[in-house]
DNA sequence: GAAATAAATGGAATGATTCTAATTTCTGTG
DNA sequence: CACAGAAATTAGAATCATTCCATTTATTTC
């Protein structure tokens, strides 16, 4: 098998993976492989189709369970948008998502360290977030071309 | 058919539809009262079962009509946490929330002026967002108790 | 390399949401 | 008030994301 994963993501999957006690599986390395070459959000569908092309035989079932290892790992976050299926996202720096309601894309946004602590000191005392998703919906630039 | 909605929302929701060329029909109505009345956070599902008990013979596809007009219509907004069925939030203050892992349980979070306008300038040229979420997830104060 | 454990698999099951076609309810007009 | 037309509701079927389960396969450990 050639190996499409940088040795650096190879290495960060390997080690989040050992973390917690879980293995390394073709699976596994091939769902982040294909989650990191296309840095769109691709929905667990999506995802299926595109390892698919490397791992013919691979299941939905195994690419949702590589997913929430992936996501409990913390190397993949989940995009809950609308009442829509779950995308992923392998961004690891601190970002919110802009989803587009023309074209229907979804964009990165960065959220800088500043911005980022003032939001966490929103919430009260007793509350501790591990995990904070920010989403936009609205018009993106790329809007104006369609109308 | 007993009037449960106080005046001021009884308004509210009646030009709030009408401005948009939308009628106030009883489901509305009734859909409205209902998510006022407890202020959690329902499912569709929970809805109709409240609902039901004031019109039994509502069918949960003019729930999901109701709900969507008063999306629509911002009296109601959408939550979306997790790989879990929609939410419902009657507060129209602007806020986050609080999702908690142990408990399962939603809350609104405040969100002052000087950080909503500080989220909103998070965003690039182009891009106008109309709709903000923001959800925590962690642990909340309750939690204690369980363990 | 064999036993023990974790992961993958296919298919069935579940459950939220949407769709459709038929009926009912409103609204404005005469 | 009766009527035409538009908007909403309805039940049930259809869709589609996600989960579950029992079995098979891969990985790790000794």
């Amino acid at each position: 098998m050639k190996l499409a994963l940088p040795e650096t993501e190879r290495n960060r999957l390997k080690h989040a993976l050992k973390s917690r006690n879980r293995r390394p599986t073709r699976q596994r390395t091939c769902v982040y492989e294909v989650i990191l070459e296309k840095r769109d959000h691709p929905t667990a569908d999506d995802i299926h189709l595109r390892v698919r092309e490397k791992l013919p035989s691979i299941s939905l079932a195994t690419i949702y369970n590589c997913l929430d290892t992936l996501v409990e790992c913390e190397l993949v976050k989940q995009v809950h948008l609308d009442r829509a299926p779950t995308r992923f996202c392998p961004n690891r720096n601190p970002h919110a998502h802009f989803h587009c309601r023309v074209t229907g894309q979804v964009y990165d946004v960065s959220l800088d360290d500043e911005r980022l602590s003032i939001i966490e000191k929103t919430l009260p005392d007793g509350f501790t977030a591990d995990t904070i998703e920010l989403s936009f919906i609205g018009q993106g630039p790329k809007s104006d071309t369609i109308s």
